[in-house]
DNA sequence: CGACGCTTTGACAAACTTCAATCCCCGTGG
DNA sequence: CCACGGGGATTGAAGTTTGTCAAAGCGTCG
C-alpha cells in the first residue's frame, strides 16, 4: 500500500474467471478498502509481511523479483476477479506491481479469517497457494524446456482461455512479456511477428490480438 | 507404487534437513509402508491421484514432467529425510522417479489424518506446499534469468548448503542435473570443468566435488 | 504538429546446443 | 591382478538460437 493513491466508494464487483469462494468475495468487497494504485506502483515490496489479502478490481498486476544486477523475472499476472498475495507464508517472496492504473481490494487477513471462519478462511488460502503452485509448476516447463515461439505462443494462448471476447487485449508491455517469458523485448517482439505471418494470430495494434487458427497456437504451446 | 520391489522391515530414521514435524515422522514410520525403488524406476506417475505421502528413507527422489517430444523438466530433488508428494493437490502434476535405488516411506494420507489429528495434518500440508511454492519460485527466476554459469553454481551451492560434510556427493547424473537446469549435459560438463579451473570447487570423480572457495560460488550464483 | 515512449527491424555478437569423437571410471571376467 | 567392455562424462568444432546494439517506425498525448 506505500503507493496508494486515494480511496474509492464501493462499486460494482468485477467477475474474474478465476474468482474466491463467493463467501470471501462478499467479505473483501464489504469490509476491504479500495485502493487505486498508479501503473508501474508498488503495491508490495519483496519480503514484506504477507499479512493482507489483495483483490483485484480493475487493471492488471504483476508479480516480479529483482537480481542485484537488475534482470528481473516476472512471476505471474492477475487480471480483474483475481486475488494475489495469498501464498500462505509470512512474507512475500516476490513483489507485486500495478501493470496499469488499477483499483485493488485489500483486506487483512486475519479480518478476513473472522468474517468467514477458520475453515473457509484455510480453505481459501490453500486453494490460492495450490493455484500458485501449478502456475509456477507450468511456468517451470516453459522456461527450462522451451523455446521462444513456444514460450510466446503458451502466453497468448494462456490470454486467449482467459478472456472470453474475440479481441484480446494484452495489458502489459513487451518488457513485462520478456520478462515473464525469460526473454528479451526483441525476441518477444520477433516471435509476435512470426506468429502474425504464419497466420496463427493477428494483431491490430500492439496491445491487441485476435487468434486466427487456435490449433496451430496450441501445437505451438505445446 | 508401480514399481515396489519388496517390502522393508522398521529400521533406523535418516534425519535430513527438511524434517516433517517429529509427530508426524514418527507415524509415518510406525504406519507407513517401506518400499524399495530400483533406480530410474517410477514412484508416481504425472496425472495419478495424490492420495500419498511420501518420505526418502534413503536413496534420492527427482520430479519431473515430460512434453510429447521427450523435453524434460525436473522439477526438484528429494533427499533422506524429506518428505515429498504432497502438494495439496488432487492429482500429482509431476511424476516421481527414484534418482538411485533406495527406500522409501508411504503413508495414506487420510491415515496420517486419522493418527495426528486434522489440525496437524492441515498444518502439515500447509508446510509442504508452501516450501514446494518456494523452491519453484526460486528455480523460476534461475530458469529465467541466469546464465548457464549461475544456473550450475546455484545448484552446487544448493547441494553443498543442504549437506553438512565438506565432500559433497551428487546421487544424480548429468542428464538429471541439465534436465533441472534447463541445459543440455554438455553445457553442464562444461561449467563444472570452468568452475574447476577457477578454483571455486573441486571434483574428486565425477559424482563428488568439495567447494574450495565458497564466497565466489555465492556470488556466481547471485 | 511535434515529442516522447514503446515497438519493430536489422546487423552482428554471444551463449548455448548439436553432433561426433574421445576419455574415464568402474565393475566384470578371465 | 589385470585386461576388457560399457555407460556416463568430457571435449572439440560447427551450427542455431537468442541477445545486443543501433536505427527507424508507429501511436499517443500534449
Amino acid at each position: 500500500m506505500t503507493q496508494a493513491q486515494r480511496f474509492q466508494g464501493p462499486a460494482a464487483l468485477s467477475r474474474g474467471a478465476l474468482e474466491t469462494s463467493s463467501a470471501a468475495t462478499d467479505v473483501m468487497a464489504r469490509m476491504g478498502a479500495r485502493l487505486a494504485f498508479d501503473k508501474n506502483s508498488e503495491i508490495y515490496g519483496q519480503d514484506e509481511d504477507a499479512d493482507l489479502i489483495y483483490r483485484v478490481v480493475s487493471g492488471a498486476v504483476r508479480t516480479s523479483r529483482l537480481m542485484s544486477d537488475g534482470r528481473r523475472q516476472v512471476g505471474d499476472f492477475y487480471y480483474a476477479g483475481e486475488m494475489f498475495g495469498v501464498e500462505g507464508a509470512e512474507r512475500h517472496r516476490f513483489s507485486a506491481e500495478a501493470l496499469s492504473d488499477c483499483v485493488i481490494l485489500v483486506l487483512k487477513a486475519s479480518a478476513l479469517r473472522a468474517a468467514v471462519g477458520d475453515a473457509a478462511f484455510e480453505h481459501l488460502v490453500r486453494t490460492a497457494t495450490r493455484r500458485e503452485l501449478d502456475r509456477a509448476q507450468d511456468h517451470l516447463l516453459l522456461l527450462g524446456r522451451k523455446t521462444a515461439c513456444e514460450r510466446v505462443a503458451s502466453f497468448l494462448m494462456g490470454l486467449a482461455n482467459h478472456g472470453r471476447s474475440d479481441a484480446i487485449n494484452l495489458p502489459m508491455g513487451r518488457q513485462d512479456i520478456a520478462d515473464y517469458l525469460g526473454l528479451t523485448i526483441e525476441t518477444v517482439s520477433r516471435m509476435l511477428t512470426q506468429l502474425q505471418i504464419t497466420l496463427v494470430v493477428e494483431f491490430c495494434g500492439a496491445r491487441q490480438f485476435r487468434v486466427c487458427n487456435p490449433g496451430a497456437l496450441a501445437r505451438l504451446a505445446e
